[in-house]
DNA sequence: CAGAATCCTGCCGGATACTG
DNA sequence: CAGTATCCGGCAGGATTCTG
């Protein structure tokens, strides 16, 4: 999936980037690998706790395919995988911290949308 | 919409700013703003091209209540109506600019996509 | 032109099993 | 433990039509 179909964020060059990086459950998964280093499936499902094993493993097959996680498999009983960022996904660290350093924006944000309401949402 | 209820990404600190810059279609909306200037519905509707007008509308509206766009409003006929970016949606600026910048490794994905697949997925 | 209203559909993701 | 398989409901978003 995400393919060029899935794309009609059409003539913006940034989309493609968005596309892999910022779609549904990728931040918190990767955020969590970042932050607790190399870990098992379970202790991410409880870590993101709202996430159903199912989502999970779609979104870390669809990370692993893209070169974001790196996936090893134990074969032992029972059996132990553990997922870990790539050297590549580590390449995100800089946008994160943008991403995170923007967020002293967050209470303009609030502001707006308070603002907005309090009037009816037309000026 | 975009409201706690939606933010299953529990313990993630950068996801409240994710929901708000990066939710569907916000991106390319933006982007055309930032890049084309103030311009009216139809245009932008033209540039994205993909987009329908009542998800645009939408979008624009959601933009608009994140104070992320301003929206002008001229009483004429036919009625015209105006979309800017607002300088809290300018801030985001070094945000797209680090976006961009990341567009550099996307070879690396698709290279890794196309091995993940050459290899039936699994190792 | 700039939408609002309505209807309709795909598919994303939740719940609940079941395996190696 | 680390998943897969199956069923299923909600809603984001498309198509179409209508108005100030």
């Amino acid at each position: 999936m995400i393919e060029s179909t899935t794309t009609p964020e059409q003539a913006c060059p940034i989309a493609p980037v968005v596309d892999v990086v910022f779609s549904r459950w990728t931040t918190p998964i990767l955020w969590a690998l970042h932050e607790f280093g190399r870990q098992r499936f379970v202790e991410l499902e409880r870590r993101i706790s709202t996430i159903t094993p199912k989502v999970l493993t779609q979104r870390l097959r669809q990370l692993e395919r893209d070169g974001l996680v790196v996936r090893t498999y134990h074969p032992e009983v029972p059996p132990r995988v553990e997922y870990e960022i790539s050297e590549l996904g580590r390449s995100l660290a800089p946008l994160f911290a943008a991403l995170s350093e923007w967020s002293v924006h967050l209470p303009e944000v609030e502001r707006a949308r308070a603002a907005y309401d309090a009037r009816g949402g037309r000026r």
